[in-house]
DNA sequence: GCCTCATGTGCACATCTGTTCACATATTGT
DNA sequence: ACAATATGTGAACAGATGTGCACATGAGGC
């Protein structure tokens, strides 16, 4: 999984993986591969089930150091950020398998980002923040939110590692865009 | 070029496709691909300037078409759906492209994607719609009504051909997701 | 009618691919 | 300590792949 997840940082999409190629990165042999995997799809269903883990682990680091109101938005867009950063290769993975060429590992992936959208609304609720949208209209504020993010990360993937500038850049460009989405929720009015 | 689009739309992700799959689809012989192009990459751009001539394709129609402010969204959205099942290939390799193995595709379609906000940013002006926002905020409006689109494109691509239900629900969650973004910028106040 | 150029063909080659099988070596639970 | 299980290995295969070359065929301009 980890060579898998190298190739992809290098640049390589993963529907055009092979096991050799895999196998031959993780210094084994290919026959090695199917001791643990079917198939290629297979071990990205995998890779989808520990993205899964990272994202568990961002949502909670989010929850521990948005405190405020007031700074929610940069301070979420700072976490995301950094997790991007520091779990590049598995963020590259996920924004391929959103348009990917399995069928199961977009499915997967699709459903992750439903599921944090959906504990984000429920997030919002505890703070009690736009309270007058009915519970299905918080629910579409917040897949807007996480789709938006979710195109964010394409940006941050598409400059190079150590751009500093481009990537300040790119963080105020989705705050603004969430203050946005925000000030529309907060002026929708349910019905 | 259509060989490989109907590859694309049959599932498989382009940077997966060989030289030898594309000229078999194509009832031509291997070595005729390189009186054409140098390699796949070489294709894909190719494929990316077309998807330019469907893109303005679309926004002619669409600029014929919405002639009342108030209906708007709606027609706006209703001829992107239909493009994009009358396009259904072109648009799966647009989406695919957008976090694809090629550098240079992506870079691609971004700038596609970047000229079509710029465009949208002109027609409102022209219709004195959001006449408050500075260029700035205007373009980055833009920008984000062209991502939210764009993501509606993996909805729309990753639902059976034929499911009129579905495609409705996509349509409408759509249109709200562009509502909700309008009052937004109704409501931004520059600066 | 002929010449040029674009396009297509057939064949060849070395290299890479997925997958299999029988066998070796670790690691683990008891 | 020992048995069981998980993991890794080597050799082998049939088939696919990218690409080069010399040659054939078609269309368009003079």
């Amino acid at each position: 999984m980890e060579a898998a997840l190298t190739l992809v940082g290098r640049g390589r999409h993963f529907a055009s993986l092979g096991i050799r190629e895999v196998t031959r990165q993780a210094e084994v042999v290919p026959t090695s591969f199917y001791r643990h995997f079917r198939n290629m799809d297979d071990l990205g269903l995998t890779l989808v089930d520990e993205l899964g883990v990272v994202l568990r682990g961002m949502m909670r680091e989010a929850r521990a150091n948005v405190l405020h109101a007031d700074k929610l938005m940069d301070e979420s867009v700072a976490i995301f950020v950094n997790h991007v950063q520091s779990n590049r290769n598995f963020f590259t993975f996920m924004a391929q398998g959103l348009a990917g060429e399995s069928q199961a590992i977009q499915q997967g992936i699709r459903n992750e980002m439903q599921f944090f959208a959906s504990e984000l609304a429920n997030d919002l609720r505890n703070l009690r923040l736009l309270a007058h949208l009915s519970d299905e209209d918080l629910d579409m504020t917040c897949e807007l939110v996480v789709r938006t993010v979710a195109f964010s990360l394409t940006d941050i993937l598409s400059i190079s590692a150590g751009d500093e500038e481009e990537l300040g850049r790119i963080r105020r460009q989705t705050t603004r865009f969430l203050r946005m989405i925000f000030i529309g929720a907060d002026h929708w009015q349910s019905g």
